[in-house]
DNA sequence: TTTATATATGCGCATATGCGGATGTCAATA
DNA sequence: TATTGACATCCGCATATGCGCATATATAAA
């Protein structure tokens, strides 16, 4: 790895969106809907942070009928799923992260979530 | 901590400079002109991003007589320590880290340094 | 084929970032 | 006091980033 694929790495991660983004992604594959309504963002948004994250090498995303379902690469590199892991037990502490995990839940029980959500993603 | 502070600490890092600042603090804490000489950067860039990481709460800054040392941060919360220590790994497993390894040692190996480097930085 | 749904992207804007060169600041020294 | 050396900061510029809106694309369903 050279130091410059390293720093698009942390890059990719420099976001405050995309850090919450990863963490999702990190307990559960999801597809832009679904990130849209558990972090209340926009369709623009969520799939530009997820697009730019797959550009960056952390995630990839598997199209299925409509649905494109994001995922963190399993094949990344040791030392930088170290790095991935370091940064999610972060974000996995923060204050903001109760209710986050609360709305995952949610929309993970939530089988059917897929065909019933709105148009913006709220549930 | 709060999302917004990990998205500073990855911020602080998300520059190709800084990643190399990081690392070579990480082994030893330095003055700016060593960090200049090491780096083979200009000393407008050295101090900026080493003032960038301290204002992200990354480094520590210490003035003794005319040289300010910088280090990273002693007190740092566990969870951050821990990505910046997966971060350094990545970094001396990079390709370019061999040369800048053996500049480092020559650097730390002249005690006289601080004496005797040119106005540029260079040894 | 038309329509609806899920996702991606082009565009324009506001702001952030990184940079070099010049200059300011502060402490040691001549 | 004047000068030198180490470092920080202001300025202006070029580029990058993040965003919403509108629109394009792709797939499935009516």
């Amino acid at each position: 790895m050279r130091i410059r694929e390293i720093a698009d790495l942390v890059k990719g991660l420099s976001d405050e969106t995309r850090l919450l983004v990863l963490y999702l992604l990190w307990k559960h594959p999801m597809c832009v809907c679904e990130v849209m309504g558990t972090l209340g963002i926009t369709q623009t948004k969520a799939s530009r942070h997820l697009v730019y994250m797959k550009n960056a090498g952390i995630l990839i995303g598997e199209r299925v009928d409509r649905w494109v379902t994001y995922r963190i690469r399993g094949d990344l590199p040791k030392g930088m799923e170290k790095v991935i892991e370091s940064i999610c037990a972060l974000v996995g502490e923060a204050e903001e992260t109760r209710e986050l995990d609360a709305r995952l839940k949610r929309i993970l029980e939530d089988s059917s979530y897929r065909v019933i959500h709105g148009k913006n993603g709220e549930v």
